[in-house]
DNA sequence: TATGAATGAGAGTTCATTCAT
DNA sequence: TATGAATGAACTCTCATTCAT
């Protein structure tokens, strides 16, 4: 196999990127509008038709990163020496990235709008099913080893727990009281769920 | 205090309930318009003005509704006999209930609105904050007869399991496969972690 | 000739009639809907057709109720047995009367519907006109009686006076400062003018 | 100070503002929508709304362009070494000037509107507040040489001047009769008031 | 690559009026 | 007389996208 030659991404590209984040995060992506894009990237609103195809590519471009970071948490999960250790420390990290607010707000945007485009729905579940299956396998793995109980379905549970981060990060959002007691709480109940 | 007498609604004004709700879980809050909604709803597109201030009125009264189906779930959950029984109970209707698509659907169309929306989050959260709290009351309750495990903070944990559940009913929208194991496995995860 | 025998107006549209004043006052004739007028006097907005055919009919009826307010003008303006008097004191007098918020707005409002509305001009311009004959005439015989200056066009002269006062009375109503003085000195170039 | 480097303005906006003026005077400002002007100007709807921010700045530049079409007059009566002759030449020129159906219409479109829109009242107020104290100027100077009568309220006389002109080139505008007569004896009238 | 004028469909909302009750 | 639901055209304005320069 040739070695993988990225193609470099334009700078301007990514400036728009950043722009688009910045106002999905504002407005949501239904009710951000190319202009404002374009206005946010500094740049005018032909150009940014030079460097995407349109709007959806925007977000397609977004989702495609998003999902990029994710890589980093399935690597981490990969054939873990210590599954319970591995999950442990995956729930602390995934619940600061969860917490972050373009990931928590980001999150939903793409993930209502993959309900009803198939081609958001594709990019935003390639990574993500990559990070539940090695979520599931931890999990198989710690079955195994007896220190996780046995379920007939782990991707259900690693969904769960997925949905249960993400939507603690996104309640983190709204409440500027202190969450350490509840991101505690949430933490152990995920975990004691899976002690045999 | 006098008896509450609810002023009828208007017939028309479910109709148009209907309609809107169709339109939007067919194609998202922000992508129907309002013309759709009339169109569906087989009236004209002033008489819909007759019946609601607006788009977004349609939305909140939508999320009104929608709340007011929880009252049921709230009142099951109070003040149990067998908290764990409730809870078993409370999870396997309210997944039936999340499953439903016209939920599923518009829970998340309510929730990403509520996001940037005072007005629709006031509505969504006043019925949900309920229905936190009743299920927050069983766990404590639950905690000091011994039959459930002792949290911090038993909000989160509530959280969780509506996340959880609500999660699934989205999942399940998509695929055709058999969701039974995976139903199964998410309770008896979610039910693990409560236990002692 | 049979004595005329005015048909009594029902109460309900003198009501519009003062309702559909303070809105035209307030927002103007074309920015106000039948809804407002209906609205502001209390009723339903379909009873407001069972006493006018429209929203051009009760403009119409303001614009003869406040025509009719001008023949008090012209009675003392007939044969005058002081010509300069009579005139001084109708100066005084429509200068009052063009201040109050009602004529002056009222009446920018008519004339520009005039402009373009035939019904309109019509209802306004006939006891308008009469009011300018009446001033012509005075005009005239304080001509011939050598108390007047004479001129070819007495009308020219007249609408002059009208609209000197009318423009003054607009003037009046979005200056807060006393205009006192500004007003004696108008009625004083006014007189003088007419001096031999 | 830097040379006043004017903005140059795109050609189409003038197409623009033509179009609307076409329009405003053939059914005036509210009767007038937005798409009227486009077509009349022969673009797209929305093109319009890239030369001007909405229906309110398309009359808000008339209104300007309007108001500079009176800087002339006002340079004209700066200084005079003739008052007299000053204001009698201004007389015949505004005359001339408000008989003109465009500036005659557009007059009490752009003074109505700015009874109730403090955007409009402010560019309208602008330019006619100068042509008013130049008037008033030129009305105290003659007072001091002794060619016109002095006034206590100078302004006051300069603006039933302008009232009694811009009256007549409205009226002229309905009579297909000839105004010759009774322009001279306006003209008469208004100076008459001015001699000692 | 970069610009912003141009397009026209579509957005949400209000309009004057009618009509069945 | 009185009501307010019903109509559909019209309103101002924004949309994503294209194109000539």
């Amino acid at each position: 196999m040739p070695p993988k030659t990225e193609k470099p991404v334009h700078p301007r590209k990514i400036e728009i990127l950043h722009a688009a984040i910045t106002c999905f995060l504002d407005r949501g992506y239904h009710q951000t509008g190319v202009r404002d894009i374009a206005k946010q990237a500094g740049i005018s609103l032909g150009n940014l038709y030079n460097h995407f195809k349109g709007k959806e590519a925007v977000l397609a471009f977004i989702a495609e990163i998003d999902g990029r970071e994710l890589s980093g948490f399935v690597a981490d999960l990969s054939e873990p020496a210590d599954p319970c250790a591995a999950l442990e420390q995956f729930i602390v990290e995934y619940t600061a990235y969860a917490s972050r607010p373009e990931n928590a707000l980001l999150g939903v945007e793409i993930l209502t709008e993959a309900l009803r485009n198939p081609n958001i729905a594709a990019i935003f579940g390639k990574d993500r099913g990559q990070l539940i299956g090695a979520i599931a396998d931890c999990l198989k793995a710690g079955a195994t080893s007896g220190v996780f109980r046995s379920y007939d379905d782990e991707r259900a549970v690693a969904c769960t727990i997925l949905d249960a981060l993400e939507g603690h990060g996104l309640r983190s959002l709204s409440k500027n009281l202190r969450m350490d007691r509840s991101t505690a709480s949430l933490h152990k109940y995920l975990m004691n769920g899976l002690k045999p």
